[in-house]
DNA sequence: GAATTGGCTTTTGTCTACAGTTTACCGAGC
DNA sequence: GCTCGGTAAACTGTAGACAAAAGCCAATTC
């Protein structure tokens, strides 16, 4: 039993370093996403160990990692290459996307208390400020914290890990295009509220797939532009 | 070109070992789905190299792939630990199984061709013929192999690698459970390939559905039993 | 002139060694 | 008798070194 009399949450958790190979996965991952490595781009292991300033073994580990979803094929005895996204694998993306957040929404309906509401509507303020401030970065994270809160709401661990591993690809896809979209995805998410609030599971599913829906065709709109 | 005269395809393609990491990861899963390795098990990097002949390099890389996708817990400056699956998490799992399975069963209708058809008939007599010797391991291969099946005439590459580990978790969980559902599984693969043929998607949609949450219904009745 | 073969360079795959941290145990003091 | 402090062992985290495989370029031969 814990006799401390301290107020438990209050220790500021005195924050360690953490493993280098997160902190070397964190960085490589950030590197992709910006473009600075381009797809198809070969990642030399002491190269990029140089680099960082630290040595070739956080760097494999970080890469296999990497490799085991989906943001660099390693191919044996010849090194580690940024994935090269296709169409079809991006449609693809968009296809699995779609169900993890349309079932998040429902189950989010099933469960959500009036503190989670109030979250998402703080969140959905804030994004349709930042998209009236034109603060696309702003709008852009804010719509990621958004779909994030929703899936914290489901209160399913697995699908959670699951969405969130597949939206952080699909923004990497889609981040040029994002900036399109602009008021019209927050009206959508004022309507997923509702349904949320109305406990309707089934139109809060509705309405999550005909956002991410909207957002497929966005994206597919763009290649003929 | 080649003109070295040799029919193609002849070659015996001589076995390569392949990268190290990648047996030693499937050696490890083996051992934990066979229970050789009991939940919650502290796993000693050296202990393991030793036991496997090789370096701890190895076998730290293969921990982290398993620890990536939910087969060992890694606490840090500490070990790994073979991960203790709750109640919960399982309900989870299969919530997203049979999320995962409906999509399948729905693509598949769309796309499955007579070829594919035709094997998915070949797997499903091989199954039923299997509960009627009793082969009880015959009988969950096969029904794994179906699933995978349906997951391939589904075409979606993405789709398939996430159901596949989901898949693989659920049978770990599952696997006591697994021998008391017998020939109604099959007749149940029967119904799905009749929705296949006749390219019904929200009906192969629904029957996947009662199928995943048939076996998740039987799983909770153990608890009980 | 073209194809092939040989050697060289680069990079990965694996092993061994060392430092840092955590845990457990044991003894001393209150 | 219980608690606190110190010490020691074990394990992980990281680094560096060595060997093997793959790709590339040049030299050679037909």
């Amino acid at each position: 039993m814990l006799s401390t009399g301290l107020p438990l949450g209050t220790v500021p958790k005195l924050e360690r370093p953490g493993p280098l190979r997160e902190r070397v996965y964190e960085a490589l991952l950030e590197l992709i996403t910006t473009r600075a490595l381009r797809p198809g781009q070969h990642l030399v292991e002491s190269e990029l160990a140089g680099h960082l300033g630290v040595s070739r073994q956080p760097v494999r580990e970080a890469l296999q990692r990497l490799n085991t979803e989906g943001w660099v094929d390693l191919r044996p005895a010849q090194g580690a290459f940024v994935h090269e996204p296709t169409e079809e694998e991006a449609d693809q993306l968009l296809t699995v996307r779609t169900l993890l957040e349309a079932e998040a929404a429902r189950l989010a309906a099933a469960h959500a208390g009036t503190a989670g509401i109030a979250a998402l509507e703080e969140l959905c303020a804030k994004g349709e400020s930042a998209v009236a401030d034109g603060d696309v970065d702003l709008v852009v994270a804010t719509n990621a914290a958004f779909h994030a809160k929703v899936m914290e709401l489901a209160g399913n661990v697995v699908l959670a890990e699951l969405a969130g591993q597949v939206d952080r690809r699909v923004r990497w896809y889609y981040t040029p295009v994002a900036r399109q979209r602009g008021i019209q995805s927050w009206i959508e998410h004022r309507d997923l509220i509702a349904a949320i609030v109305a406990r309707d599971g089934a139109r809060a599913t509705e309405v999550m797939r005909a956002h991410t829906e909207h957002t497929r065709k966005t994206y597919h709109e763009r290649e003929q532009g």
